[in-house]
DNA sequence: GTTCTAGAAC
DNA sequence: GTTCTAGAAC
């Protein structure tokens, strides 16, 4: 195999059917093998498209497609748009084209490094809307360089709800939980 | 992408 | 001494 196997995983799942969460003729949505949050699906085409950086603006109404698509799960699960993330990772690492659809809660054992939180907090995260303004804007991605993806990836852990800077990922999970059980209660509340 | 673990940080 | 991070993985 030309690609190290680790990297083709997304692929592989993709070809089972029974994982779809939800699918069209052009794409379907999994979950997240190692959810990042309570609600962390992919959305990935059928077609052979490598990553973000093979996009075209051709490729508009494909993942136009694909969104329509992440907004159908979100409702699917009972969910809100407002409360989710819908993007790609600006420096992806898996095989195969794959929109994030992330809540933002955060709240996740499978979370656990400063790389996994910025590569979804900072500008290594390319949401949906700026993806199709550089593909209308310049016809495809722009490629942040080495010396950006190692400064994004190392960026101080700030809370993505309120102006908190954890010292660390233990602290910023601790952190995270609190919120996250602080709106539970107010959805309580509210019933 | 994750796992493992050495050594830094506390 | 324990917690936490960061780099190798053939």
């Amino acid at each position: 195999m030309a690609t190290n196997s680790w990297a083709n995983g997304l692929v592989k799942t993709l070809k089972d059917p029974t994982t779809h969460i939800i699918s069209s003729n052009l794409a379907a949505v999994i979950q997240d093998k190692y959810a990042k949050a309570k609600h962390h699906y992919l959305v990935l085409p059928f077609e052979d498209i490598p990553s973000i950086f093979n996009l075209t603006s051709q490729h508009i109404s494909l993942l136009q497609e694909m969104h329509l698509l992440a907004l159908n799960v979100i409702e699917v699960k009972g969910q809100t748009q407002d409360n989710f993330l819908i993007g790609f990772h600006n420096q992806p690492s898996m095989q195969r084209l794959h929109l994030h659809v992330i809540s933002k809660d955060f709240v996740s054992d499978c979370l656990k490094t400063k790389k996994h939180w910025n590569s979804f907090n900072t500008a290594l995260f390319l949401n949906y809307d700026d993806l199709i303004v550089q593909l209308n804007e310049n016809n495809k991605v722009k490629r942040l360089d080495s010396v950006t993806i190692k400064e994004l990836s190392n960026e101080d852990l700030k809370c993505n709800q309120c102006t908190y800077v954890a010292k660390n990922m233990p602290s910023l999970k601790q952190h995270l939980l609190e919120h996250y059980e602080k709106k539970k209660k107010k959805t309580i509340n509210r019933e």
